[in-house]
DNA sequence: TATTGTTATACTCTATAACTATA
DNA sequence: TATAGTTATAGAGTATAACAATA
């Protein structure tokens, strides 16, 4: 068994990287995403209407104050890629792509998951071995 | 061989996972930080003083402007952490570490490394299967 | 009275451009 | 002329607080 030492060494090692690759997921994301003409916020909104969303579960979704939502789901409109339907609740609005916010969001998608890392650096069998890692690394906190 | 379809989703889940991971570890991160009384910029540039630094090279390691480092010196000087020293080349200052700062960054370093998801919830082994996984994930892309 | 979304505003983080001093 | 760091300012991104409509 491996020091304190070592162990925390190797902590530092493990969780840097791992910002690492976070990082360098930003950055393909906006390269991939650039060619579509949509800033990276944009783009992220619409790969989350997979179907019409009360507005304030995209907050929940984006982790971001429902005041954002607002401003995002206008440029969405002034753009024709979304709009906004009334809910049954009538405080409620639903955004929901339109068909070219839809056409838009199948290309982005298929090509955000060509470019990943992952697809692209390893092989079927690393990713086999790295899901199941990930996913434990994730799970809930119970601390 | 899993078809393209299968392959796209695998690679948006693992992408997910990793920025889930990636996020959380920005949360664990602040929350190890926050006891110690630093804002989290100012505890990552701490942890980088390792030994003194011109301030130019501490920009290339945040990946920002310059002009963004005279401030963070500035807030480690005002709290008696670190302090510009003068390098050979007159026109370099080098960003040191006081002795408290040093000691700081070492509880630090420890408390980081000690909360770190990567040592929370794996085994050695796990973590040593992880490692080769991420490290080329992170190759230098040649694209 | 509580909740959804909107509006107007303010704040945080970071970059840009012009500057000083050295090289 | 080019480089290291500084200064003042501006911009992007996001939150806060007060508000209107609805529950």
């Amino acid at each position: 068994m491996a020091g304190r030492e070592e162990r925390l060494a190797e902590s530092r090692r493990l969780s840097q990287l791992l910002i690492d690759i976070a990082n360098q997921a930003k950055v393909d994301f906006a390269e991939t995403v650039a060619p579509f003409g949509l800033p990276v916020h944009l783009a992220r909104a619409i790969l989350m209407l997979d179907s019409p969303s009360p507005m304030g579960d995209l907050a929940d979704q984006l982790a971001c104050d429902p005041s954002y939502i607002t401003g995002l789901a206008d440029k969405l409109e002034d753009r024709g890629l979304a709009e906004r339907l009334p809910g049954e609740d009538r405080r409620v609005k639903l955004l929901a792509l339109t068909q070219a916010g839809a056409t838009l969001r199948s290309g982005l998608s298929d090509a955000v998951a060509e470019n990943a890392l992952v697809l692209r650096r390893l092989t079927e069998t690393e990713r086999a071995t790295l899901a199941p890692l990930l996913e434990k690394l994730l799970d809930i906190d119970t601390r």
